[in-house]
DNA sequence: AGAGTCAATGTAAGCGCTTACATTTTTGGC
DNA sequence: GCCAAAAATGTAAGCGCTTACATTGACTCT
């Protein structure tokens, strides 16, 4: 009744070639199962009228989508762009297709989408760190939805992982720091409330004061969302302090090159009167002047390792956990502290 | 027969509430046109099953998914991603759920990413740029799935359109270029050959400087896929020609962004020696150092708009090509050309 | 009180596919 | 050529939902 041929169906194909639907849907999903000659029948209908199968019926029928879903806290932040493009590619690669929801980092969002997923079926869900609420891993435990947990590794916990443990990775960078003599040590990270990462990191330094005979309680933390504008703003804060920090380590590389530009426009050099240190190693990093010392994070690797194990735990398969390694890379914004007879900007 | 209570379905509900499968589905769908009484039963049902509906039969049943796909290039590139993510924010909003996929700029994966999401039943679908093989505009003629064409303006064309006019937007800032006396003109493009948005921005240069005086073919063109080390290599190409430009016009910031890097691992200085612009104004444009002159476009406002466009075209509703406009951001890497006895870099 | 409305609910027929099971055809050994 | 086993195909029952249509009461109006 609609306005020409509408879309066709398996029926449809199955008419034309003169064979029944069973027939066509065999001839589309196990092929080798068929007489040549019908094959070629039925091909050559589907050609004809352009025939392309409906995915939500088959999914109905066949209780299987072929989905996969990723919830990320932002699309707009290159690791998590970098890391699910090389998901997304290998997910391509083993035929499934992936569906994007962003929770704006906000629990609340991120439930909301975990059960329009699991509704719309996922197959699997890739998830970012592992804090959560506990009900949440029930529920998908429930429906036997398996779900990869990426950007961190925690070992002996129920949920499987891939990436790189935050608290160890930071270490490096907190040991540098400390061994070049800093003891005013000021910290801009992401919101910890919410996120394991930014918050695994923290600790990380303040362990490392802890036992190089640092007060932990004296790094000066300052919280701040992702964005450039807001290391900016950080790191003025950092500096209206009574004794500014003789580094500002940062969460992110991002923040760290907000921090960066600010100390620019403040006129204040880094890394002689101020280090400055972030985490990820994007791009930017190597770009910005000094290059900013960071900690390397294969960002592209664990997408594409993630779509790899997910795979196979939608397909009953054991997998464990993976962890990846880190590396600091020592570039132009870390230095030894500046001395007393050094406290106005180069 | 399942392990245990397997997921709950919408006669489950229907029996736990006593009422009638069909009560349930309108108490979810329309539910003012229920009785207060019959609505708590079936709410209280609900919530005590952990119900939620199945998302392939709904759209089977209902002949609509509330899913929109979008085919980018590739997720890993700033300006796709900002614009997605707010094209998912406004989608978010308006009930509608994104399926992303990317293209790696191949149109043979584009095709076929353009199949499954109509397989999918997307109601509608976003796509880059207008060039296009014709006979996939008929596919979606064909299958009546509207489509919304983004990242450039067109008009007088049949396809609806969110953007920008490429030619026009690159316009002023070859107009400037010229202005200031460049004559020797390098351009470091994306391949033009399936990228209309970059072949408009280098035919704009083309065109001023033919109705300048000057000959268009002596404009130097590289051509090179979109990535930091790529703009620099390009750089360095253009720079051991026989007589280097005076300009590097790069098709968008993260080649001039390469390029810039390059000219100061070749201690050339930008601007004096040799000036660089960019397009797109990302975040890096006014990071970069002299910061990046270049062509402001509003990837954000573009994405939500897209979203509400989108929108309405899958209600049916008239909707009109929308132009966005975009401007020229005058920063530290361009300005006049070198005088001759300034050849060497400062 | 009876007819006519209208709101609230139930009935049941699909939506387009998969797949267990039944049936038919082919094949090969003798 | 005949028969059993194997290969090819058909039949039909769903998958979990929506929705046109039918039914049931409760009310209003005269």
């Amino acid at each position: 009744m609609d306005q020409q041929n509408s879309i066709p169906t398996l029926a449809d194909v199955a008419r034309k070639a003169g064979v029944s639907t069973a027939t066509v849907s065999r001839c589309l999903n196990s092929p080798n199962q068929l007489s040549q000659t019908t094959r070629a029948k039925v091909m050559s209908a589907v050609a004809e009228l352009g025939y392309a199968p409906n995915f939500n019926a088959q999914s109905l029928a066949a209780r299987r989508t072929n989905t996969v879903g990723a919830i990320i806290p932002t699309m707009d932040n290159a690791i998590f762009a970098r890391g699910l493009q090389a998901f997304q590619e290998e997910l391509g690669n083993l035929g499934k297709t992936l569906i994007v929801a962003s929770s704006s980092y906000r629990p609340d969002l991120e439930l909301e989408h975990i059960r329009t997923l699991a509704a719309r079926g996922a197959d699997g869900l890739l998830l970012i760190g592992y804090h959560r609420d506990p009900e949440i891993y029930n529920f998908l435990k429930q429906r036997d939805v398996p779900a990869l947990i990426a950007w961190t590794y925690q070992r002996g916990t129920d949920q499987i992982s891939i990436g790189f443990n935050n608290e160890k990775a930071m270490r490096p960078m907190a040991e540098q720091v400390i061994a070049l003599g800093h003891k005013n040590i000021g910290f801009i990270s992401a919101p910890t409330e919410e996120n394991d990462r930014a918050r695994d990191r923290v600790n990380s330094v303040r362990m490392i004061m802890q036992s190089s005979g640092l007060d932990p309680r004296g790094l000066k933390l300052i919280e701040t969302p992702y964005s450039i504008k807001n290391g900016q703003a950080a790191f003025e804060s950092l500096m209206a302090l009574d004794t500014p920090p003789t580094v500002a380590m940062c969460g992110n590389d991002v923040l760290a090159v907000g921090a960066l530009k600010q100390a620019k426009e403040m006129a204040i050099s880094v890394p002689h009167y101020i280090s400055i240190t972030g985490f990820d190693d994007i791009e930017l990093a190597s770009l910005a002047e000094p290059e900013l010392t960071t900690i390397h994070v294969p960002h592209k690797a664990m997408g594409k390792i993630a779509a790899q194990m997910l795979g196979k735990m939608i397909d009953k398969q054991m997998v464990e956990s993976h962890e990846l390694s880190t590396g600091l890379r020592l570039r132009g914004t870390l230095a030894e502290p500046r001395t007393l007879n050094h406290i106005t900007a180069a």
